[in-house]
DNA sequence: ACCCTACCTGTACCCAAGGACAATAGACAA
DNA sequence: TTGTCTATTGTCCTTGGGTACAGGTAGGGT
């Protein structure tokens, strides 16, 4: 009387595939790389859903895309992580995911943990459970990223211009404010695109204010 | 390299005890019909222990009796409840008890449960599981602002493209996974740059993640 | 002297982004 | 029915952002 479930895969990391693959071989999972394939993947059957927290491009929770997907009864997602910790696995468990675990857990675990969600149950990480039943919840406001470890490499003049570039300010406006042309500041932000290695000005915010 | 781990029953309930028996008669369990009983046993291998929690003269979770069996590592110890509620599930887990269900769960739901606690994990029913988290979520203030003020006027569409174009998404890529043309992405985004008074995606970007 | 780095600047070019203007279609309320 | 809201798409056009190529200057270390 067993419901048959699909395994699907969502990481655009090779190596987790290739681990997860190794775990579920035999039951031929399905695997995306991108984020993007699973709002619009349609099972035929239910499915246990196993999402890489670091997949790129990975919506917030409360976006209408999860939304829709953590309604249904037919999708079981488990997010993954390589860096578990408990606001994350909170943030996952709260918005409708069955299940929370290290991305590179052990066979045997990862094979109890399919087997609890595929049975309606939670899978919740042992840190995270002593938490909420002593009431330790207060998170810590800051994680333990390091804020300025994108500074390492650049200049001090980059640096300055980085940051206000970040904070929304235009080529133009930074050119005024630091005595520069507007050339030097592209200049700048070139050399700090390179470094970072980001395309854009918004990537580079999103790196200065430790969002992805 | 599996730990071997024996059962032990604690219940004067012959009903249960049957159903327990049936379930994991093949690992010839040790049944207990007094709570006393357990509180003198010395267990050879490691055990998993069902505790009947409609068990006669069974005393307060922080009676030292419990407090030094809860504390072995040898001993993981399952409350097992007829009419379970999550205030006892709460009172049993903070003690220190590594499960708690329904005492006349299914086999397979049983047989899970020993998976799970013997493998060192925390078992907790979904129902109680739910309740903690959204207790928890408004006992966290959260962060200090209404992270998600920015979203009022906003339209489901909307935001869902805002939330992508603030994460550092080009308007291809939004079209791409959205299903929809690039041009109608541009208008949903004027549209959003509008309502939230900004001028482009960086400071969009600001403001949904909460920065300035 | 030579080299390296940080810092600064110019011209030219490409393109994603965003605005202006316009239009179609479904849902829903007055 | 009419009007409003939402979602969708189109064309045309302007501009800021970013790159490519090509330099100039100053300080420090070999």
């Amino acid at each position: 009387m067993k419901q048959v479930h699909n395994t699907v895969f969502v990481t655009h990391d090779s190596g987790l595939l290739l681990h997860w693959q190794r775990v579920f071989g035999k039951t031929k999972p399905i695997a995306m790389s991108q984020i993007g394939e699973l709002f619009q993947y349609e099972p035929a059957v239910p499915c246990v859903v196993w999402v890489d927290m670091a997949i790129p491009m990975r919506p917030d929770w409360d976006n209408v895309a999860w939304i829709k997907v953590l309604a249904r009864e037919d999708m079981r997602v488990i997010g993954a992580s390589s860096s578990p910790s408990d606001g994350e696995a909170m943030l996952a468990l709260d918005a409708g995911c069955v299940g929370y675990c290290h991305a590179f857990s052990d066979a045997s675990t990862l094979k109890q943990v399919k087997e609890v969600v595929e049975t309606g149950q939670v899978w919740i990480g042992k840190s995270l459970m002593q938490r909420l039943l002593h009431g330790v919840n207060r998170l810590v406001p800051k994680p333990p990223t390091p804020k300025t470890a994108w500074r390492e490499d650049l200049t001090l003049r980059e640096v300055e211009i980085a940051v206000l570039a970040a904070n929304g300010a235009s080529n133009q406006s930074i050119a005024v404010q630091c005595q520069i042309s507007e050339r030097t500041v592209k200049a700048h932000l070139s050399a700090v695109f390179g470094k970072l290695r980001v395309s854009d000005r918004l990537q580079l915010a999103l790196k200065v204010h430790g969002i992805q």
